[in-house]
DNA sequence: GAACTCACG
DNA sequence: ACGTACGTGAGTTCC
């Protein structure tokens, strides 16, 4: 078992020095709260303890501390900013329910000693982390210390033992005390011996052991005669600063390890604390989101089973969870088997007939397959449930679940535990999803869909790699002429891809007008270029440039890397990423392959069938403008869809209030920007920039827009406001999201959650109903045409394989179930092409 | 690692 | 008066 304890102010004052100074919109200062936090995270990360705690001495951030660190302390020994920041500090503590440790009269070092020798009395393992280095003389075979280095942009922990000490110094961590003595400690106020260094210091303590041993040998021929007489002059001081560097562990406090055994936050708490210091990615990534609603969960709802030799063939249902290091961990009803990667094979495991509860089932799928565990139905997939639950978090491991929804701590490394885990987190989860309303959402979509996802993984899509190098190598040609041109009106060579020399190059050197700055300096995005592009012949260079090396850096270089050996490529798609309930696509992305430009397009002439089939390409038309539709139950834009007529048409037609048959091909692309941009939230500024108008335009033009379509201007302030009552947005299907900042008193940041609780609706239902067709259209071809694959998903678009011959057939099939998979008041429309190649196919 | 840019729906 | 469109992932530069 391991404790870490935390050198309060030693960890808050790097903090405070290695980030920049940050403040909430009151003014408060949080960044070395920040900082701290990101050190704590990162420690328990590495150590993975069983128990936190913290020390702190009484009077704050000491004077030596900023001497230690180089800083001008003002007259109060610290700077306001940190000062501010110790309470609140304390009260995030507080909130994470990890123990504080100070004590009157007694240094945090001496406290971190008492906690130390009592961690060695029961057994413990503690491992104090600070960024001072007085505390490595606590360090024995229970005691280690991570020394935490902040360098400018990075922190890093060096773990200290009795060896890796032993190697650095040369002698007993206990010693280091006998060096202080004679060396002195300038920002510690210890005097040590005046004229004695580090250098001699450490030749003398290596001669003759300590100090002690130094006074006894005063006399030795090898000290010099001038080194004697300091000794001597000095030899009261080195003493006192034997006791003065002494840490003390014998502090006053009641501890015991299991005082801080980690323990489930005060979500609440925390919520509220880091809501105050504006933590908005804290509140996703430590799973507070939605923590406004939630009933206080209770202390621990978890069954510790005892550990088993053998699982019975009687079982049928476990759990499974592969732990990093490939050792598995299994759970029922009444035991847990851990097999450490060596056992698997020769278990003889069969999973098959087992319902069985995983942890990012498509994941553990493919990695059972890895190990061939023969594996069947999987029954319940934890993180599954923890993403529908609250899809805002960054990730789902299971120590978070276990804090959360069990109140126990858990290490992800731990196989055992973690089946455990898995086995009681089943009931609470489900339970759970049964109260918020989403048990068919996970049963009938989400948990039928990662088989789905698994299989279309597993069969990837053919790639032509011929084809691709030589794109490349076309590619190369005309990026080297595109820079030539570029070097030929910029005088010199400079580096196109660095924003800042060529924002130089463009605003410093040829004076162009600079229309947009990011935070940094002058911005250079393909929006301000195609501003410029008249003003000077570099520009349309420099945007044939980016779009050249785009080409062959992320598409023809990139994806070649990722053919694999049978000539096929093949993704991940995470189910467990996206707050509006979408999946992505990774390593590579082929949800972003290039379509707009022509030359971009020829990428998608690589994409290729199996030999002898076809690659057929089914997208949903206009699907987010037909979800709209309905769930504002809008009349009239639901009308315009039954009738079949060009909804970017008919807009403009209701719009600009002429028949459908005189809108001008200028009215109808003004059209179809308000129609997505009122699915976005879009204002009237925004709308403008777009399409070029005025604003005074534009704001006419959303205007006769929500007067034509009723039904949306309703939705739209209905939405947020239920949003802001109940503090999630949800889809037709119940996916829920939780956005706490329509509260916010910040403008900037309200207005953001307005549009994300209106767009979120929009696209989750499409996610949703795309999700139902990729089920149904798995299942219908798997019976009606065996051949036939479902290989990739873009957001409304599905690309199947199959042979030639029955390419119309499965077309016709895949279009229908697509249609089919929600039933709206507006038809739902997916036409289906195929061809060669994914070029040809769309 | 953050910032910028750009590819997609 | 604010600052200005939702959701993603990847490559590059710079600190």
């Amino acid at each position: 078992m391991k404790l870490l304890i935390l050198d309060g102010n030693s960890v808050i004052n790097r903090a405070y020095f290695g980030v920049k100074p940050l403040t909430n919109r009151e003014g408060l200062y949080t960044h070395a709260i920040y900082g701290f936090l990101n050190i704590l995270e990162r420690m328990e990360k590495e150590e993975q303890p069983e128990a936190v705690c913290v020390a702190f001495d009484l009077h704050g951030p000491t004077f030596r501390h900023l001497r230690y660190e180089g800083y001008k302390a003002n007259r109060h020994g610290m700077p306001e900013e940190l000062a501010q920041q110790m309470p609140v500090m304390k009260d995030v503590l507080r909130a994470m329910n990890i123990p504080i440790y100070e004590c009157q009269g007694w240094e945090a070092d001496d406290v971190i000693g008492t906690v130390g020798r009592i961690c060695a009395r029961e057994d413990w393992e503690c491992v104090i982390v600070t960024g001072d280095r007085d505390s490595l003389q606590l360090i024995d075979d229970h005691v280690h210390v991570k020394l935490v280095i902040s360098k400018p942009g990075q922190t890093t922990a060096a773990l200290y033992t009795e060896q890796t000490f032993r190697e650095e110094y040369g002698f007993e961590p206990k010693k280091l005390i006998d060096l202080k003595a004679l060396m002195g400690d300038s920002s510690d106020n210890i005097p040590g011996v005046a004229g004695v260094g580090p250098k001699t210091a450490k030749e003398l303590l290596a001669k003759f052991g300590s100090l002690d041993g130094v006074y006894e040998h005063l006399e030795d021929p090898s000290i010099r005669p001038k080194l004697r007489e300091k000794l001597e002059k000095d030899k009261e001081n080195a003493y006192l600063s034997y006791e003065l560097a002494t840490i003390r562990p014998e502090a006053p406090i009641a501890f015991t390890p299991k005082d801080a055994v980690i323990r489930p936050y005060n979500r609440l708490e925390l919520y509220k604390l880091f809501q105050k210091l504006e933590f908005v990615r804290l509140i996703d990534k430590y799973g507070l989101r939605g923590a406004e609603q939630e009933q206080p969960q209770p202390v621990s709802k978890a069954r510790v089973l005892p550990r088993q030799e053998t699982m019975p063939e009687t079982v049928s249902r476990c759990a499974a969870y592969l732990a990093e290091d490939g050792s598995l961990g299994l759970a029922w009803s009444e035991g847990v088997l851990v097999l450490t990667p060596m056992e698997i094979p020769g278990a003889g495991l069969c999973l098959k007939e087992k319902e069985l509860i995983l942890h990012d089932s498509k994941t553990a799928m493919h990695r059972l397959d890895d190990l061939g565990i023969a594996f069947d139905r999987c029954v319940f997939d934890t993180a599954l449930a923890a993403y529908d639950l609250n899809p805002s978090q960054s990730d789902y491991p299971v120590s978070k679940l276990a804090t959360n929804f069990l109140g126990i701590s858990v290490d992800d490394r731990d196989a055992g535990s973690c089946a455990q885990a898995l086995w009681n987190l089943f009931p609470v989860l489900e339970q759970q999803l049964k109260a918020d309303g989403m048990q068919r959402l996970y049963q009938e979509m989400e948990l039928p869909l990662c088989t789905v996802l698994y299989r279309m993984e597993n069969r990837g899509i053919s790639i032509h790699r011929g084809q691709l190098e030589q794109f490349g190598e076309m590619l190369s040609q005309r990026i080297q002429s595109c820079e030539e041109l570029i070097f030929s009106y910029s005088q010199e060579r400079f580096n196109i891809n660095s924003t800042k020399q060529l924002g130089d190059l463009l605003f410093d050197k040829l004076h162009l007008p600079p229309v947009k700055k990011t935070k940094t300096g002058y911005s250079t995005n393909a929006e301000v270029l195609e501003k410029l592009k008249d003003k000077h012949p570099i520009i349309p260079a420099i945007m044939d440039y980016r779009m050249l090396t785009k080409l062959k850096s992320t598409y023809a270089d990139g994806l070649i890397k990722q053919i694999q050996k049978d000539g096929r490529i093949r993704t991940t798609f995470q189910n467990l990423v996206t707050a509006t309930g979408r999946l992505s696509s990774t390593e590579p992305n082929l949800q972003n392959i290039p379509v707009r430009t022509d030359l971009g397009a020829e990428i998608r002439k690589m994409f290729v069938p199996s030999p002898g089939n076809v690659l057929v390409d089914a997208d949903y038309s206009q699907i987010e403008l037909r979800v709209l539709a309905h769930i504002a139950r809008d009349q009239v834009m639901a009308d315009a869809f039954r009738s079949g007529a060009d909804i970017h048409t008919a807009t403009a037609a209701q719009v600009f209030d002429v028949p459908a048959e005189q809108v001008t091909p200028l009215q109808r692309r003004h059209a179809k920007a308000v129609n997505f941009g009122i699915v976005y939230g879009m204002s009237e500024f925004s709308l403008a920039e777009d399409i070029g108008v005025s604003r005074y335009e534009a704001k006419a033009y959303i205007e006769s827009y929500l007067n034509n379509y009723r039904g949306v201007r309703t939705y739209m302030k209905e939405v947020v406001e239920q949003a802001r009552t109940i503090g999630y947005t949800q889809t037709l299907y119940g996916r829920r999201r939780y956005i706490p900042e329509l509260k916010s008193s910040n403008f900037n940041v309200r207005s953001g959650a307005e549009r994300i609780a209106l767009n979120t609706p929009i696209q989750g239902t499409a996610a949703d109903i795309i999700k139902l067709a990729m089920i149904r259209v798995e299942k219908a071809l798997e019976q009606a045409f065996p051949q036939a694959k479902l290989l990739l998903q873009v957001h409304d678009e599905l690309i199947v394989e199959c042979p030639e011959a029955m390419a119309q057939e499965v077309a016709a099939l895949i279009s229908r179930e697509m249609e089919q998979a929600a039933d709206l008041s507006v038809p739902l429309t997916a036409e289906a092409k195929w061809g060669k190649s994914w070029y040809e196919a769309k």
